[in-house]
RNA sequence: GGCCCAUUCGUCUAUCGGUUAGGACGCAAGAUUUUCAUUCUUGAAAGAGGAGUUCGACUCUCCUAUGGGCUACCA
């Protein structure tokens, strides 16, 4: 395979792009890179009644969001352009006739109530019923019509279908990268419909094939419901006599709910309160849903873990920035059956990437939450604290929950913690600590601990005792970092106060 | 119903005929600790069932079961 690598990513802009749609961008897009291919992303809008507006833009955030570049397509333009293919339709109709012209293709007139008819029909008797060789002879169609017949239905502005002639009784043979070899006879298939009058649009499958061959796309990496449809698609290429430029195929397994079966879709995210879509949506009636954006996913995280549901490196390493996955991956590492979306897991990637991050990044983009707050501190001093919290945290958001005593004084006592340790001589303990902390020049974390460490010792209390009371006091809650961590980030100043206001306030039990 | 795809711990997965079937998430226990976490250690936890092929099958073949997809003038 000497030609050069080109993938595309083709969704419809039907609603926001679901995790599902993602990994499959992601993988035609690691795929690229890693063979130094080109990307494209193809709209393929030819349904006009499922068209969402603003799904487009929504797409495009959400890959760019995600960190997976387009090289070529909607939004940046390329030398096949365009790559709408409601901006196409005028392509189509060639080729359609072309397959009439040889054989592989026919005109049919049946309304959708004369096709719903026969459907009951052969209900009726028990059957399935199928356009295909097995009735075509017997409706109104370019098969049995006369042509002049035929020409006058067109031009009296009758609705019509182009249908491909689907042969009977032939095995196709088919290799998938993923799946390996596949083979359908042909008498299971029926003739799809190619093209419309109705719209004047091709359906997907004629779309895809012309395009995909028109933009010389050497890969087809999808979803697994296309499978059932590469006879199809096979039988297209040898129709048109592409098979020789005719892409390789790769079926991804399916993204399954958590629980229970069947694809992931917009209604489980809303029941068990995880995100099915990259970013928030509001949809033009209205309705909304979460996003990974939003809920406090960093794009690299959530990637990572989009990238092992469904594929593995063959080491037990789990981590992986965007440039190791573009090393790393392969299509023959992605499994073959269905993974099941996992909430949990989720959250965990998170968090490893946010006990990675540096202070400065971590400043960043703590900063803003801390000014909702009305805090306003140093990207220093954001650093700081949000470095020493970071690991109790999976999302920056938890951060202010984490690290707000760090500025603001406790307002009230967690009566568990209160109970505890505001009791006996603790209170009076407290005030011992005070005079040894008030004596104190150096505020320092490491003198301070040597300093009060020692006099406990010295008057011989009890570490938990006297540690968790002064816990009480600064925190006002049995939680946070070391003591001295606290202790020298507020200061001296602070660090009083705080013990004078608990002191006045608080009556011992 | 028909066609196609799949089937290893609860979940994501490793294993490409010979392993005490490994790792991760989650769960449980323990250790560390001034609190809460983190971290570390340990534990419970799997080859859907049945026939073959083979000296030997999780691995290959077939059947069954189960799950999933498709079966539109939707993609």
């Amino acid at each position: 395979m000497e030609r050069p690598v080109r993938v595309r990513f083709a969704p419809s802009p039907t609603g926001p792009l679901h995790i599902g749609g993602v990994r499959t961008a992601l993988y035609n897009y690691l795929f690229a890179r890693q063979h130094h291919g080109t990307m494209i992303l193809r709209i393929e809008d030819t349904d006009s009644q499922r068209f969402v507006p603003g799904a487009e833009t929504y797409i495009m955030e959400a890959l760019q969001w995600c960190g997976i570049e387009i090289d070529e397509g909607v939004g940046v333009g390329g030398s096949h352009a365009p790559y709408r293919q409601s901006e196409r339709r005028e392509i189509y109709l060639k080729y359609a006739l072309q397959l009439i012209e040889a054989g592989w293709a026919y005109y049919a007139f049946d309304t959708a109530a004369e096709l719903d008819a026969l459907r009951a029909e052969a209900e009726a008797k028990g059957e399935a019923f199928a356009y295909n060789f097995t009735v075509r002879e017997r409706l109104a169609t370019s098969l049995v019509l006369p042509a002049e017949e035929v020409k006058a239905r067109i031009d009296r502005g009758d609705q019509w279908v182009i249908r491909f002639r689907m042969p009977e009784n032939e095995v196709v043979e088919m290799e998938d990268l993923i799946r390996g070899h596949v083979e359908v006879n042909t008498s299971t298939l029926d003739d799809k419909v190619l093209y419309k009058s109705s719209d004047a649009l091709p359906t997907y499958h004629l779309a895809n094939i012309v395009d995909d061959h028109l933009m010389e796309v050497s890969h087809v990496i999808r979803g697994e419901e296309w499978l059932p449809s590469l006879p199809l698609h096979y039988l297209l290429y040898k129709a048109f006599g592409w098979q020789d430029s005719q892409p390789l195929f790769a079926h991804l397994p399916l993204l399954l709910k958590p629980t229970g079966g069947g694809k992931l879709s917009k209604r489980d995210g809303d029941k068990m309160g995880f995100p099915v879509f990259p970013l928030f949506w509001t949809a033009p009636t209205g309705e909304t849903a979460h996003g990974y954006r939003e809920d406090g996913y960093f794009p690299e995280a959530f990637i990572n873990m989009l990238a092992l549901l469904g594929w593995n490196p063959g080491t037990e390493q789990e981590i992986f920035s965007m440039q190791e996955l573009v090393d790393n991956f392969s299509l023959d590492r992605v499994s073959k059956s269905g993974a099941r979306f996992q909430p949990d897991k989720a959250k965990w990637f998170n968090a490893q990437y946010m006990h990675h991050m540096t202070d400065d990044e971590l400043a960043a983009l703590y900063q803003p939450i801390l000014r909702e707050h009305g805090i306003t501190v140093s990207d220093a001093q954001a650093g700081k604290v949000a470095g020493i919290m970071k690991e109790r945290a999976t999302f920056i958001t938890d951060l202010w929950e984490l690290t707000s005593f760090f500025f603001v004084a406790p307002t009230e006592y967690e009566e568990k913690q209160t109970k505890k340790y505001w009791k006996g001589e603790n209170p009076t303990i407290l005030r011992e600590v005070r005079e040894v902390l008030a004596a104190l020049d150096d505020f320092s974390m490491e003198h301070t601990e040597q300093t009060v460490h020692a006099w406990i010792e010295e008057k011989g209390y009890g570490m938990g005792q006297v540690m968790n009371t002064l816990r009480l006091a600064l925190v006002g809650a049995g939680k946070g970092p070391g003591m001295y961590d606290i202790t020298s980030f507020i200061g001296k100043e602070e660090t009083l106060r705080r013990i004078d206001q608990i002191l006045t306030n608080l009556i011992p039990a």
